[in-house]
DNA sequence: ATGCTACATAGCTATCATGGCTACGGTCAA
DNA sequence: TTGACCGTAGCCATGATAGCTATGTAGCAT
């Protein structure tokens, strides 16, 4: 081997990650990254097409995380569909708290995500949602579900709950509502 | 007055609009601003006090407008709020796909939206919710269903159903179930 | 009333700074 | 010697500013 690496791909997306979540999207330049790896903006051009390619490995990191999180929240959740989603939701608007950047790229269109990853993060909103709805209604149910929640964590980080009232509140309201009017009879 | 003006402030918010939806955020640059209102991009200062501030008045316009349409979709349909929400629901979505760079620069997070703006958008679902949910709980319900819809939509828009089925299909479901959830006995 | 001057403002050219990206050459370990 | 790694130099596009030119109106003098 020539003269040793002074980055790898990981170093340079999880520089992008944290840079993202402290400077904003816009402020996501090739020199800062290369700044923040300790190296200069061509050279990350050796293991990064171009900043469209990195911002999209940086989506596609923040979505694996997500993902997993989720996963790790069905499984801590009891054996109730209504627990288990409400636990669902709060681990994904915790996250959205913690890297509001992140979120934001993973559900703005800016970024065309690989069906394998998405597929990933649905599985446990669709499995909660077969046991709450059935399973005819599976899919419709979950989509009603992410739908919610992702607009309405939208908003919030958006600031667009501004007319009063307590958020906390309208979330758990929202949560058991959403519940509430998906389960079957027979599923939930 | 001075030479005659060769644009106007509304000229140059329209032709950003335009722009916008045909060509994205990113290419609405100043010089393609600037040439589609037959004026060279420096010009637009006199007018405008950067970027930012014109997306900013481009956000604002869409918003107003989608607000028109939400006020005519409420006079147009019946007493019923439930038929009054699908209304809602329907033109909210016709217009994101009519316009969606200017739906995702409403709810995204890059522009920050004046209080008057977001009450006027926010009345007309704050008036079918209360006659849905009772005056009590209509905040709350008026949240739960623009969070929905305005996560389906972005969702719809950022190509995230990508997992099978039929979007209309999903589209009625979840608009009927919201209804549903945030109905009250006393209210609707 | 007519003609000239002063001024206010629209828009232009020129210019700077920044950021993405490429070409090419130096450096260092094997 | 060789080859990968990284840096310097530089190109181009874009946002933004400075200062100039052009134009037409108001107002004054005749």
């Amino acid at each position: 081997m020539p003269t040793p690496e002074r980055t790898s791909l990981d170093g340079i997306v999880s520089a992008g990650r944290a840079l993202l979540e402290s400077d904003g999207l816009d402020r996501l330049t090739m020199q800062a990254v290369a700044a923040r790896v300790g190296v200069r903006a061509p050279s990350l051009y050796k293991r990064v097409r171009n900043r469209d390619e990195l911002i999209g490995l940086i989506a596609h990191a923040t979505l694996r995380e997500l993902a997993t999180r989720l996963e790790g929240a069905v499984n801590e959740a009891a054996d109730d569909p209504r627990t288990e989603l409400r636990q669902l939701a709060g681990v994904a608007r915790d996250f959205a708290h913690e890297r509001p950047a992140g979120f934001r790229l993973i559900f703005g269109a800016e970024v065309r995500l690989d069906e394998a990853s998405l597929a990933a993060s649905s599985a446990p909103v669709l499995r909660v949602a077969a046991a709450l709805a059935g399973e005819r209604d599976a899919l419709h149910a979950a989509r009603t579900f992410t739908a919610w929640l992702n607009g309405f964590v939208s908003m919030e980080l958006a600031g667009a709950f501004r007319l009063g009232g307590d958020v906390e509140h309208a979330f758990e309201y929202g949560v058991a509502r959403i519940a509430d009017a998906v389960a079957s009879p027979a599923g939930g």
